[in-house]
Formats: structure tokens, C-alpha cells, sequence
DNA sequence: ACCGGCCTCCCCCGGGCGGGGGAGACGATC
DNA sequence: GATCGTCTCCCCCGCCCGGGGGAGGCCGGT
């Protein structure tokens, strides 16, 4: 069963290409598209795709608002991932506290576009960019540890998880975790792919620096 | 099962003062002394200690050959904790390429001391300790810039290295430094080996917690 | 009793990474 | 002119890393 995609975006150059990428994907299929918020909810409920990408800058209903009407009217609600052209747009956070459940540039390469819908498709949150530090900065950063909290919340790590990725960000390679926690070295690998995976990070270098940027583990 | 800890200093009174500072704890055990480098080896072999203290300004054998010397000779060889009276002391970045696991500041608190002990027992690299950190807040953190300026001091990181080292910190891999520099990925790779060398890390995830740690690049 | 999440470990495999060399070109310095 | 440092690129090589699978045990919720 293939992963069904409901575009809203009100540039048809962006939803053309969007489809023109989603398609080329045997697993993936647009099934349909919106030009603004306000006709998204009858468009969910008719079609119920997996995964909904959404602009956040739209006229009549934003992607803030069309996301939290979504999420409140719809139930089993699909994945909604937040499209934007800027790396630092505060829409976009506001998104994500609206209830998103990822993010997307546009400006991002097929693949990864590709590998966005298919993660948030399978349930995983997708954080790793900037995005997460202004999540830190909004709850104050009081400590530190709400915004690990929150970072925790939002990407779902386990307990073990967030221990490997506290290592991780401690410099230890894949067999010194193992020995640390005195379990095998597949056992970390999972973990940490695990890891990966939920916070969008490519190599564990990004997946450390995501930690420094949400707060989840601090300097000094 | 105590920490064993073999000092090698030509000052008494150094030896002395790490003696008593390490000994205060009930789980660190001083098991014996050397006053130059040349002594080292069978002092190793003859006490397996957990951790050499060892200081790098050394009459006939400094602690930069003394730690090849250990590290090539003795199997199963212990931690190499670099003792230096200044700062930047070139031959400390010299030590940490030969192999030793961290530095030490003579006129660190006993607590830093104690810690970086333990740390290195515990088989965790000691990169950038809070000397650093103090460091960078003795410049008071105006923009970053001065902790950074430090930091490249410290390290002595040429322009290009400091480039390469900023790319790494944002996840970049070397053929995506590559493309952004408009270099070969060689070069990169050549870059990056320097800067992992002077920064005295093992991999590029630690030399991007070591540029966050020092304040080279800041979150948020 | 069943199912799902978590933790644990295993396989294969490709590719990026890092070490260790070397080398040429350029500019600054001596 | 000679030397040194920097930047550039090249070689070989071993290995850790990460992807993609799968699988069993444990526990808690339904």
C-alpha cells in the first residue's frame, strides 16, 4: 500500500513540482491537491492521506491554522508536513506547535523530500535543522532541561535512545557506547540509527549538533 | 577497584601536590613517581597504573617522546594525562597528536583535577576542558567572535582549517564542503585531518563538540 | 491471551571517513 | 636564493559507520 500525499500550496509551480517528485516514487501517491487552507479539511476527510504537505504561507487559512483545524476536526488525523522557503520562519515553530509533524524546504533536494514524506509517513517526526533551537529558545531555555523535555516529546526518543544520543554528543564511537552501557555493539547501532531516524540527522554528527541546538545537551 | 595514577614531573613539588590532591580520594591511588621521561617504561610495565600524569616540559626525554615511547612499547597501555604550566603551550597540541588522551593545567582547582582524572580512567577523551571554557568567558563572549579568535590561537587552526571546521559544525559532509569551498573532496579530507589533529579529536563529531564546546561556534 | 513497544542481537553490504604517505604551487620571510 | 607555511591534489588502505533487513525476549496494556 503506498503512501498517499495530499498537497496545499498556493504556488502551482511548487505543487507541480512537489508531485513531479512524489510520483517518480512507486510507494508514493499524490492523490490530491488544494490551493489554499480553507478547503483542506473536506479534502482530508474525502480522501484520507497518509501525509498532508502544507505551506505555511497562504492566503484565506495559513498552514498554522489549516493544521490545527485538521488536527482538531479530523479524527485520525494524517501526518502533516510543513512546507517553507525559509530555514528561520517563525511560522514555521508556530507550525509545529500547532501540531506538525515535520518540515520541509523547498529548496530541499528530491531525496530528501522523498525520504521527509516517507519518515513522517511511518510516524517519525523530522526536526533536525534550525528549527529545533527556536523551540529551545521558546520555552526559555530555563536550565536547559525543558527544552531537552521538549525535544524528547517531540521526536520520541526512548529512554535508551536519549542515553546513546547523550554519548553520542560526548564524542564516544559506537563500541565505547557499548562498552559503557555493557551491551553490544548492535545493540548501539540500532539505537543510534534509531536516533537518526527520528531526529532527521544523516550521520551522528548531525545528530550531535541537533543536540546542541535544541538545548538537549548544553555547553559549558 | 581505585584508579591508579603514576606521576611523572621534574618538580618535587609538583609531584607532590597532584599527589596530595589525588590522594584525598578514597578511590584514586597514586602508585608511584618519575622525575623525567626516560624512567617511564618500566615504571609502566612494572605498575600497570590506569592513568600516566605526565608533564610535557621534561629534562632528557619530554612527554611528547615519553608518550610515543609508552603508547608504541607497552601493550594495553595506560591513559596519558598531559600536565602544562601555560595555557597555550604548543607542545601540549603536540602530546595530544602523539596520543595522550587529555591535558591538565597545573594551576587548575584540585576538584578539575580529580575530575580529569577520573574522565580519562573512564577511557573519555579530555579535549577541551573548562580551561577552555573560562577561556572563552574571560573574553566575555562579546558576539563569540573573541572565544573563537582564542580558540584558533589555542589550536592555531590556519583560515581555511577554521572554514572547514565551521562547514563540519553545520553537518556538512567532506564532499558537500567540498562543492561549497569549490575544491577537490582531497583537499577537504586534507583540511579535515589537520583540523582533527590540532584539535587533538578523534573523529569529526568530536571536533564539532569541541568547536561547540569552546564557544567556536554557539548554538541558537 | 494477544498485541505493541522497547531492548537486545544478528546478518550483509556499500561508502564515507580517517591515517599515512607524497607532491607541486604560491607567498612570506629570512 | 633558500626556507617555511599554507593550500591544493593524489595514492593506498583499513575500518567504522550507517542502511536494510530480520529475530527473540520482556513487559505492559487491552
Amino acid at each position: 500500500m503506498p503512501v498517499t500525499v495530499l498537497l496545499v500550496d498556493d504556488e502551482p509551480l511548487v505543487r507541480a513540482g512537489l508531485r513531479a517528485v512524489l510520483e517518480a516514487q512507486p510507494d508514493i501517491e499524490v492523490v490530491g491537491e488544494a490551493a489554499d487552507g480553507a478547503g483542506v479539511i473536506p479534502l482530508v476527510r474525502q480522501l484520507r492521506p497518509d501525509v498532508v504537505a502544507m505551506d505555511v504561507r497562504m492566503p484565506l487559512l495559513d498552514g498554522i491554522e489549516a493544521t490545527r483545524a485538521v488536527l482538531r476536526t479530523v479524527d485520525a488525523p494524517p501526518k502533516i508536513l510543513v512546507i517553507t522557503t525559509f530555514e528561520n520562519d517563525e511560522y514555521v515553530y508556530e507550525a509545529l506547535r500547532a501540531g506538525a509533524d515535520g518540515f520541509l524546504l523547498k529548496r530541499a533536494r528530491p531525496a530528501e523530500i522523498v525520504h521527509a514524506v516517507r519518515l513522517v509517513a511511518e510516524g517519525e517526526s523530522l526536526l533536525f535543522p534550525a528549527s529545533v533551537r527556536q523551540l529551545a529558545a521558546q520555552y526559555g531555555d530555563e536550565g536547559g532541561n525543558r527544552a531537552a523535555r521538549a525535544v524528547m516529546e517531540r521526536a520520541r526518543l526512548t529512554e535508551r535512545e536519549a542515553e546513546v544520543l547523550r554519548l553520542m554528543a560526548r564524542g564516544l564511537s559506537n563500541a565505547e557506547i557499548a562498552a559503557r552501557l555493557v551491551v553490544g555493539t548492535e545493540t548501539v547501532k540500532s539505537h543510534v540509527s534509531s536516533v537518526l531516524a527520528k531526529l532527521g540527522a544523516r550521520d551522528r554528527t548531525q545528530a550531535v549538533i541537533a543536540a546542541y541546538e535544541s538545548g538537549f545537551v548544553a555547553p559549558g
